[in-house]
DNA sequence: TTACTTAGTTGCAATATTAAACAAAGTAGC
DNA sequence: GCTACTTTGTTTAATATTGCAACTAAGTAA
């Protein structure tokens, strides 16, 4: 019976310029070496305890970055996706603010538009497709975008996290309903945005309860 | 390096008796023999396209049914879910009305109600556990229930079938805007279902575009 | 023929969402 | 220091959606 090659893929995700990217290496092996691709690499039966393990450890060797938001995406398969042979990636998504990754320190990781991304190798593009379409969908009732922001950030900077992920502005009312009712967030005591030319916004963080677990339940933060 | 054992498991989901049910199957072979689990099976990277085909072809093996809907669960892995050593097993959930089971004519498939399910092989009760959550979440918001009705069914009856899965009746008015804007039926011209002593209710079938498609897209068919 | 039961529809009340207007609190320029 | 400006955050009004209850429809049973 013929092998089966077995690995995890990381889609990494960030918000930059207020733009969706996604963070891609090159590739230093074959097959396709050179090439910008998605961190992955192979399942380390004797040290990997499981495949999200697995996917941890990968971005960790990878990037440098430990991030509290990572979720199975799905598993992509097949004789086609690999040219070493039959292959298997079960495959995870991240979301990060952009300084967590400049502050890993590897400069080799390259922060590529997410949209109409082309020329990856295997399947990857496939991948990152799926992985947008589930974080859009899900930022479209969970608090999901949070983890794309640093420790510290007011309303109008989450809105426009939620803008930019689903491409269209939301109201302000009914956006504050739902953080509300997510009940996820807590004003800091007297801390406001300053310098700005304008009424100060307060500032906000996670609850406690919710920052730096490693991974949450399938409907993300929140009731969802 | 150790060896990786990649299998595919289906959760294949029928409704009878307004209760929710998994179809188990006693293990022939080693581990667990004579135990009820989950059809499963290794993949077989020389005959299945990917994963998604080994699942249809192990569905089929196991239990004689082809089923329209098949989507990807989640992959499950780890050393301590199967004691032959460090497994993975991508899997698969899938909806039939009881009939198709029936119709197959494998009298070995035992219909377990899926809820308070207990004494399972592996890791297989977090497995339908997943899936009962996944249907159930899907089932508040798309049209995935009517894949376990029958190739005709009436409003009322769909409706029950929403009504099993949710736990908790739904209003008629809302139920029927809702099936109305999915956009999926079509009213069989003239067919009513007779023999009650009362109103006959109009019968309806999926539209034709929506028929016998074998995995459709993440979010089940119509708007979602 | 009358009673009964469920199907399917209609109108209205309750609720939720979106939009618009307003008040609050800072900086910048003169 | 006063005025203008900008964005935050809240309040109020308009609109849309949902859910309930009542009603009509159409059959069987007695």
């Amino acid at each position: 019976m013929a092998e089966i090659i077995c690995t995890v893929d990381v889609v990494l995700l960030t918000l930059l310029d207020g733009q969706l990217r996604v963070a891609l290496l090159r590739r230093d092996h074959e097959p396709f070496p050179g090439v910008l691709a998605l961190p992955g690499g192979y399942i380390h039966p004797d040290q990997d305890g499981d495949t999200q393990v697995a996917a941890a450890r990968v971005l960790l060797e990878k990037t440098g970055i430990v991030s509290p938001y990572l979720e199975q995406l799905a598993t992509f398969s097949g004789r086609g996706r690999d040219p070493r042979g039959w292959s298997l990636s079960i495959c995870y998504y991240a979301l990060v603010p952009t300084e967590v990754i400049r502050l890993a320190g590897h400069p080799e990781v390259v922060l590529v538009p997410a949209d109409g991304i082309a020329g990856l190798p295997f399947d990857h593009q496939q991948i990152v497709a799926a992985a947008l379409e589930r974080v859009r969908n899900k930022s479209s009732y969970s608090s999901l975008p949070v983890y794309l922001c640093g420790d510290t950030f007011t309303l109008p900077q989450l809105q426009s996290v939620y803008e930019a992920l689903l491409g269209e502005p939301v109201n302000k009312v009914s956006f504050r309903r739902k953080i509300e009712e997510f009940d996820i967030l807590e004003p800091i005591e007297g801390a406001m945005e300053t310098g700005k030319a304008h009424r100060p916004a307060q500032l906000y963080r996670l609850k406690s309860r919710y920052r730096n677990r490693l991974s949450l339940t399938d409907r993300g933060l929140g009731t969802g």
